[in-house]
DNA sequence: CCAACCACCTAACAGGTGTTAGTTAGGATT
DNA sequence: AATCCTAACTAACACCTGTTAGGTGGTTGG
């Protein structure tokens, strides 16, 4: 019934912070802080135990770090899939990608440190870090290839749109927002509308000939 | 006649990189590497000196930062301005949009390491650095909100369009292309292009009634 | 009751960091 | 020729970093 940490243990010790307790307190600096700034003495003090600690779950700093991008991508990975795959057959091209733009965006500035971590600190990773998160990225980028392709070759898009590029386009314009979304100032679920009307229709006024 | 450098020295010593010499080299380290993995002692290097000698030019690691960060705003912003008030008075919305577009996209990706370490690495400097940049970079996006008041004023953007949110967006979506921009696979002028189709019409085919 | 084990702790390491103080070589100015 | 200024240099500081080796206590299966 328990979601994953007391599996057959009741309680250790005191209180035992655990492999998944460090990875979730680590996803949330690093989203709040960025990659250079949280040392594993930080994440450690966050904790509760002391920095020699992590590496009785961890071999090194980077491992933590390609566990937090892994888990980023495969939250809204599952995310998306999930929702799209829940609609009717027959649903229309437009509520498909507004299903699509709706859950990226949820799981980005809603549900979980693990994703808005990933796409705050990617950019800031060594290369090696990158390598290790690439082959989760691409399985999610081709969801959303695959996704726009059927929509195109349903006539639902423009011809000359090219897929892979508008991927990029969307998911860029869409993972953006983490610099300045506030939940404050409206949901995540209206501006995903938001994005979806600009993406779909665009902003110009329509002159009816 | 010179630009900045030689102002009344001839030629000091042998070869003296001197300030901007030395700014230019951190522009383009910051845009390489991003902001943890440049220090003094790496700017010091490429630029051919040692690095207690930056503080002949420079207080601190952070005052190179912010130097940086506002000529990168400086840059782009004189950029779009200058751009967008050659066109003549006539010209109508959609070519005023494109060429703003235009003028961003160009600084950012062709011109200069200055704009493109700024978008690079704003998201991972401390608050305080970040909060001396606030002032230019404001001035740049009131530059844009005006521009796009002035464009939905005349009619031609959807009435209920948010101008400041729109600008977000549309910033947000333009400076997600350094992540993944390619020179090879198509120049950044046909990339502004594309941007301003989707931005202006959307992807949807158009269902004539 | 005892052995095993899990999850932690302590203490130290080698190396990198920004920053400072004092010094120096050489061209320009007087 | 004497002086000043520019743009460097050297050497050291206090601090922070990831990482390692070995030790400890409390829980649990036999």
């Amino acid at each position: 019934m328990a979601n994953t940490s007391a599996s057959r243990v009741s309680e250790t010790s005191r209180r035992a912070v655990g492999r998944d307790g460090v990875l979730d307190i680590a996803a949330r600096l690093f989203r709040e802080q960025g990659y250079g700034s949280v040392s594993l003495r930080k994440i450690a003090e966050t904790a509760g135990i002391k920095a020699g600690s992590i590496y009785y779950h961890f071999g090194s700093r980077d491992e933590i770090v390609v566990a937090v991008l892994d888990k980023g991508i495969q939250v809204v990975h599952d995310s998306m899939r999930q929702a799209v795959s829940a609609l009717p057959e027959s649903t229309g091209a437009e509520t498909i990608l507004r299903t699509a733009v709706q859950a990226h965006l949820r799981a980005l500035l809603d549900l979980s440190d693990y994703t808005s971590a990933n796409v705050r600190i990617f950019g800031q990773v060594p290369q090696s870090v990158r390598d290790a998160n690439l082959p989760t990225r691409r399985a999610y980028e081709a969801e959303w290839d695959s996704l726009l392709s059927r929509l195109r070759d349903d006539g639902a898009l423009k011809r000359d749109v090219d897929t892979a590029r508008l991927r990029l386009m969307l998911i860029g314009a869409l993972n953006a927002t983490l610099d300045w979304f506030d939940p404050d100032r409206g949901s995540a679920e209206a501006l995903a509308r938001t994005y979806a009307d600009v993406f779909l229709n665009g902003i110009l006024e329509r002159q009816d000939t």
